[in-house]
Formats: structure tokens, sequence, C-alpha cells
DNA sequence: CGCCGAGTTGAACTGAATCAAGAAACGTGG
DNA sequence: CCACGTTTCTTGATTCAGTTCAACTCGGCG
């Protein structure tokens, strides 16, 4: 069983018809460091899956690039309102690791919702985990400190320093890179 | 036609037969000011519609209370956390003035999601309303000023300054009461 | 070897929080 | 309709986390 598979079994059991079917539609992408998956003013076509390395999500606001998401280890990702709302994307897509990505287009995903009751419901179901999620976040990033929210990041993801540049932790977490050296230096 | 039909239709179309079973499901309740909805440590059972009135969505951090959400205006709400994953919950919600208001039940919503693949979809479209509300709302908690923040309020919801208390819209917009009112005083 | 990008360190600054005290508005009972 | 207490809002002084700007260090690599 592939780990794409494996992952989409668990936010929702599928008939084992409907899941091939399911499964059929995720195309699959070996990518290089530094491809783009969603540039800015196109509109978002995929839902991604990424299976190794590691792509990272972020826009421009103020003429700084600010680094919204950066997803590993086996997590879906997208630019939630260009591929809903059929606009140009905000945000950009890029990955910052030789990886192994899968996507779903918007059509296919769209048409099997459609055809297909479970499929929705996985859909609305991965939706309701994201929403709680983007909760979660919400409330840390407005009341934690930047370094109980760098403490938290280690203890959920310890690999993550080894292997994304300090530049884009520190504005995952909304701070400066020099705010994140001396944290760091404080430990 | 119903304000709650109308917003219900609003985020997709139903057929006749399914509206009215949906519609049915919807209990109405006149509420007077300070009643709760939802108290701590308590499941969620219901998404809510506010018709008239004000509720106000709120939480407990390090012995603080923080408004999370304001409802008014004919619009949706929830404990989210807790109406989805059951569990106890965090939020808190009550109502600020005099309303009237409606309410799903989670099982009559889960059944008829069962039952009808186009709310299941209903339920999947607001859901990525409220995600995408959710991604825009982040955005400004973590880049707008303080004063920003205000103004947009202002501009989005003026009858809010008339009817909720400083306290409240100043923990909404994630600020000290103090700092509201120097903003007020400096426009 | 020297350059270059990534990370660190320092000093000054700033938006907002905190603590503390008043002023204004509000409603309840006499 | 006024007096009083309570809640809501404002104002002031101080403090603090984090930003900004600038200079510096370090490790790799052409």
């Amino acid at each position: 069983m592939s780990t794409l598979e494996n992952r989409i079994l668990q936010i929702t059991p599928l008939p084992e018809d409907v899941k091939k079917t399911f499964l059929g539609k995720w195309e699959k992408w070996a990518m290089p460091k530094d491809q783009f998956l969603v540039k800015e003013n196109e509109t978002a076509n995929y839902i991604y899956y990424i299976e190794k390395g590691i792509a990272r999500i972020f826009y421009y606001k103020n003429g700084k690039e600010i680094t919204e998401w950066i997803a590993m280890d086996n997590s879906f990702f997208l630019s939630i309102i260009s591929f809903f709302e059929r606009t140009p994307s905000r945000l950009q897509i890029h990955t910052i690791e030789p990886s192994v990505v899968y996507g779903i287009h918007y059509d296919n995903l769209m048409n099997l919702c459609n055809e297909e009751h479970c499929i929705e419901r996985w859909l609305r179901k991965a939706l309701t985990g994201s929403l709680i999620l983007s909760q979660y976040r919400m409330d840390s990033i407005q009341f934690e400190s930047a370094q109980q929210r760098y403490e938290k990041l280690l203890e959920n993801n310890p690999s993550i320093i080894q292997r994304v540049p300090l530049s884009y932790i520190a504005s995952f977490l909304g701070i400066t890179q020099e705010t994140l050296s001396r944290i760091r230096s404080n430990l």
C-alpha cells in the first residue's frame, strides 16, 4: 500500500472500487529542487501530496516574502483560495529539496465528488481537518511568544531545522531571522 | 423565503424536496440577552445561524477571556473543534443581545449528509468558505497593525461599535481595550 | 584564495501590553 | 427624577518582545 493510499484512507475509509478510481486520478511527479508547483497569478489546479522532500508555500506581502507553510512528511498541501475559488493564486509553491509529489486535478476531483458521494465526504472531512488545524494555528500566532512557537515546532518536527533554511523557518513562525537566531542561542 | 433559507441556498442550490427536509431540521429559538448556547466543557451539538441579535464566541487563555468571533447579520457560527471532533468545548458561546437563533443538531446534519449527497456537498462548500475566511483572518492578525484591523472592521461592520462593548471588540481584534481606546481617539 | 550566501550579534527603535488612576455612562432603588 | 454604585471607557507612565538596520563571522566552493 502506497503512503498516499494510506494517508487518504486515514481521512475516511473508501469502498474498494471507488478507492481504485480515486487513486488512479492522482498523477505522480519526481521533481528537482527549486521547481515551482504553483506560480503567482496562475490558477492553482491541483491538490498535492508530498511523499518525499519538502515544498514551501509562500507569498509576497509589502514586498516581503512570507512563508505560509512548509510541507513535508506525507502531507497534503495546496493554494486553498486559488484552488477552490478558481482565481489567480497569490501564493506560490516550490520544492526546496528534490521531491516526489502527487497531485489530483481540480476537474478530476470535482467530477469524482459529483459521481461518488463518498469522495465528496472524503473532501468534506479533509477540509474539516484543515479548518481545525487552522484554528489552532491562529491561536498560536496570536497568543504564543516567538520562543514558544519555535519550541513547539522543534517538538513536532525536529528534522525541519536540518533541512530548511533558517530564514524560511523564521518567516513561517511569523518572526524575523534575527529573532529566531537569538532564540536559538538562548537555549 | 426566510433569511436562513436564503443564506443556505447562497452556499449552494438544493433540490426542492431536499431543501424542505433540510430546513425542517433547523430548530428556532428566541433568546434573551446573556444566554449560553455552548458552555465550557460541554460538547457542542449544533451549528447555529443568527437571524437577529448578536452572539459572541470566546474562550479562556491563561485566565483571560479571548473573544474569538462575534456573530451577527444572518451568519452561521459554531464551536468548530467541539462540534466536528465530538469533544468537550473550550469555546463558549453566548448572546449579548436578545437574539433569534436557529440551530441544526449534529446527528441530524450527519444523517442528512449520509442520505443526501447534495447536503454533503453543501457542508463541504460551507467548510471551504470558512477555511478561506480563516486564511484571510490569519494573514490579517499576523501582518496588519491594530489600527488597520480596526479600520477594516469599521468598514465591514460599522454597526458593531454601537452594539458590542469595547472590551469584546478589542479582544476580537487581538489587542487590549486600552490600545483600542487610543486608536479611536486618534481618528 | 577570496567571494558569497547563511547565520549571528549589537544598538536603537517601536507598537502594543501592563499597571494604575480617573472620567463618563448606565441602571436601579429610593 | 435624582443619587449612588457599578460597569465601561479613557488617559498616562512604564516596560517589553520583537523589528530594523548595520556590521560581522563562518563554512563552502569556484
